[in-house]
DNA sequence: TGTACATCAGTGAACGCGCGTTCACTGATGTAC
DNA sequence: TGTACATCAGTGAACGCGCGTTCACTGATGTAC
């Protein structure tokens, strides 16, 4: 392996990178990235303000930075939803527990996404708005592919499948909150699968 | 009338809390509340510093203030939703008419209802929550009166009516979104309307 | 109507504080021979 | 393997700046008689 990868070096730098990101999700479970501070940020990691430098150029690009490690997260629970099998039903059921198990795994990086998403950071915005575009792409690619889905229009598929992402984000935020108010996600998962059904249920009844 | 509402002195008091509360909006475009300065907000405004502690406590009250204008714009537009007449799809287009005239009215509260809903101000995304949890339950309400509504459970009524309601900020979303990238609005009011009627295609199919 | 006093929205100076950023530095790690 | 030099992640002091908040104030408006 190259220096680069393994060097002391370059771990103890990784180490120091990991300790700011993580310092950031810690302070934004409550609060915006917009209003987070540099120096807050370093403090929390437990290293000067003039070490963040050497790792970001400023917190609009540790914003990007948070954004791209949770749509990679997000990224694999979508390819779980497109690859579930069985009746829609069963799919619309696997969809809300692939979503609560992300949300369960790592709810700092979907609350930021749920938060930043409408935020108030503008390229932080754009770089979300432009992945979840590409996330509707793949869906709508997936129900194309799909039998029951002959037959559609590409606006009707394109309309379907931006409802399909936008309620992913529903109920991951369902359960953010159903987490703060310490209940359990039971009531959170039932209304999210029953709405999927609902939704299901339009589909099969469609007429372009 | 008393002088409490039509004294000079009143009447400046009222303009300068107005001038405070529309600076704020102003200034809110591309930012988030937590991330807002009271000296920002005045400067804007065109008063001295002090003059903000004549309206409220701080930034947090401002807030919350301003949630409550918008929420009032949001019920009116509610309450046309559900007063609305007609088969089930001139409800929705109707529905899609009233959020694109409310966005286009008042955009700057609009959006700083779909922004802070998730923000990083505690208590301003709480009491947001709670006017659209009181929404929902209005929207139930209603359902549950419609004929085509006999049969269904409780909580399939509230799964409905969260649905419509989180649909509503999705499409006023989308709105906002054309009209910062300049696009005119007939695509997002267009796949609005698709996707309500899918919704409704799939509440006519519901089998509790 | 006129006068004397009270109210109070908005002012301007002052404060202490934490911020982002710069700079020259230290010393451990990496590299060349 | 050993030595001499280069690299560079992290430091700590320093800076100028805008922040939120306080205070005593001003002067127009309101009120009592």
């Amino acid at each position: 392996m190259s220096p680069h990868t393994t060097g002391t070096r370059e771990i103890q730098r990784r180490r120091t990178r990991r300790a700011l990101l993580d310092a950031a999700l810690s302070e934004l479970e409550e609060r915006s990235l917009g209003s987070l501070g540099l120096r807050e940020v370093t403090r929390a990691a437990g290293v000067s303000p003039t070490a963040f430098y050497r790792h970001f150029r400023g917190m609009d690009e540790l914003g990007i930075a948070l954004v791209e490690e949770a749509l990679a997260s997000l990224h694999v629970t979508v390819r779980g939803m497109l690859a579930a099998t069985g009746d829609p039903e069963r799919r619309g059921d696997a969809a809300v527990r692939l979503v609560a198990a992300l949300v369960r795994s790592r709810p700092a990086h979907v609350r930021f996404l749920v938060r930043e998403r409408h935020g108030g950071v503008p390229t932080v915005r754009a770089a979300i708005a432009a992945q979840l575009d590409a996330f509707a792409d793949e869906i709508g690619a997936a129900l194309r592919a799909d039998p029951s889905g002959t037959g559609w229009a590409a606006d009707d598929v394109r309309m379907l499948a931006r409802l399909l992402v936008d309620h992913m984000f529903m109920t991951a935020s369902a359960f953010l909150a159903a987490s703060l108010r310490g209940e359990d996600w039971s009531a959170a998962a039932g209304t999210a699968r029953a709405q999927l059904r609902l939704i299901h249920l339009g589909r099969l009844h469609w007429s372009g």
